[in-house]
DNA sequence: CAAGTTACCTGACGGC
DNA sequence: TGCCGTCAGGTAACTT
C-alpha cells in the first residue's frame, strides 16, 4: 500500500487528532507479523501515556510520547492505522489498538502482516537511529536529496535508475508507483544504468520526485485497492497517474502505447517514446 | 560492497 | 461455483 505520500497523509490526518490524547489501553491480536511485536514493551511505554507528536520519517509513522518514548509503525504493503469511534467494532487484520481518552481507537490493521511497530524509551534515541534508519537514505525533500549526491552516489553502479530510486539507502520513500510515475515526468527510461544518466538528467528527476510527492500528498495519496487515511478517506492521486498500471493505454504526451517491463522484479510502466 | 534471490502473508483476479 | 496460478503499494536476510 504505502509509499511516502500515504504514510505523510496517515500521519498528518493523526496529527490532527490524537495530540494530547491519553492512551487508556491496549489490545492485540496476538497474530505475528513480519518483526515479532514487542507487546509488553509497548503495552508499558504506551499505556497511560500522553501523546504528543506524530512524525514521518521514510516510511514509518512515529508517535511520541510525554515520556519522550518513541513508536515506530511499518507499514508494510497494506497496513494501516486508522482511527475510530467506539461503535466501530474491530475489523478482521486488525493487530494492535490503542482506546484513547476520548473515547476513539487508533487501530493497526495489516492484511499481509509485512508491516511491523517498534518501541524505543527517550534513552534509546540513539538506538533509534542505529537500528532503524541507520541504513536510510535522505528524505526526498531535503537538501541532501541534490543532482550532486545522486550524481556521485551512482558512479560505479550497474543497476538501473528505477531500481536506485526504490532502494531506501539511496532515497527514503519511494516506492513502485511514485518511481514510474517521477520518471515518467522526467522523460528517462526506468532502464536506464545509472552511470549513462547525465548531471541535468539527475536534476530533472530530483524535481519529478518532489512535484509528483508533493501532488501526491495534496491528492490524499493513493488508493488503488485498500489504502485509506487515518480518518478513512480515500485518496485520490491515482486518478492523475500517467503510467502506472496503464500498459497498452496511449501516452497522453504522444499517443504512443505505454510499455511494461519487469525491471529489478517490479512491473515498470513507461513511454518507449518520451522516455529515453 | 553491490546486486540478485527468496521469504514473509493474504486477497483479488483471470483462466479453466 | 471452485480450484489454481499470478500478481500486488515493502523490506530484510540470504547468496553470489
Amino acid at each position: 500500500m504505502p509509499e511516502l505520500p500515504e504514510v505523510e497523509v496517515i500521519t498528518q490526518g493523526l496529527r490532527q487528532h490524537i495530540i494530547g490524547r491519553k492512551i487508556t489501553s491496549i489490545w492485540c491480536s496476538g497474530k505475528k507479523l513480519r518483526v515479532p511485536l514487542p507487546f509488553a514493551d509497548i503495552s508499558e511505554k504506551t499505556v497511560g501515556k500522553i501523546i504528543c507528536g506524530v512524525t514521518r520519517r521514510a516510511k514509518y509513522v512515529q508517535i511520541i510520547l510525554n515520556t519522550g518514548s518513541l513508536l515506530a509503525v511499518h507499514l508494510g504493503m497494506t497496513g494501516n492505522l486508522g482511527l475510530f469511534k467506539d461503535e466501530n467494532q474491530r475489523a478482521k487484520h486488525d493487530h494492535l489498538e490503542w482506546e484513547l481518552d476520548d473515547g476513539t481507537f487508533l487501530r493497526f490493521n495489516d492484511s499481509r502482516r509485512f508491516g511491523s511497530i517498534r518501541i524505543f524509551s527517550k534513552e534509546d534515541a540513539t538506538t533509534t537511529e542505529q537500528t532503524i534508519y541507520k541504513n536510510i537514505g535522505p528524505e526526498p525533500f531535503s537538501e541532501f536529496f541534490s543532482t550532486t549526491y545522486l550524481y556521485q552516489l551512482a558512479k560505479g553502479r550497474s543497476t538501473t535508475v528505477k531500481q536506485f530510486l526504490m532502494t531506501s539507502n539511496v532515497v527514503a520513500g519511494i516506492g513502485n508507483i511514485y518511481a514510474n510515475e517521477s520518471l515518467f515526468r522526467a522523460g528517462i527510461n526506468p532502464a536506464r544504468k545509472v552511470t549513462t544518466l547525465s548531471k541535468k538528467e539527475w536534476s530533472r528527476l530530483v524535481d519529478t520526485v518532489q512535484q509528483v510527492l508533493t501532488h501526491a500528498i495534496e491528492c490524499g495519496g493513493s488508493t488503488i485497492n485498500d489504502f485509506l487515511s487515518a480518518s478513512q478517506e480515500r485518496g485520490y492521486f491515482q486518478m492523475n497517474f500517467k503510467v502506472y498500471g496503464k500498459a497498452g493505454e496511449q501516452c497522453l504526451g504522444c499517443d504512443t502505447t505505454i510499455a511494461k517491463r519487469i525491471i529489478g522484479g517490479r512491473a515498470s510502466f513507461f513511454c518507449p517514446r518520451c522516455q529515453k
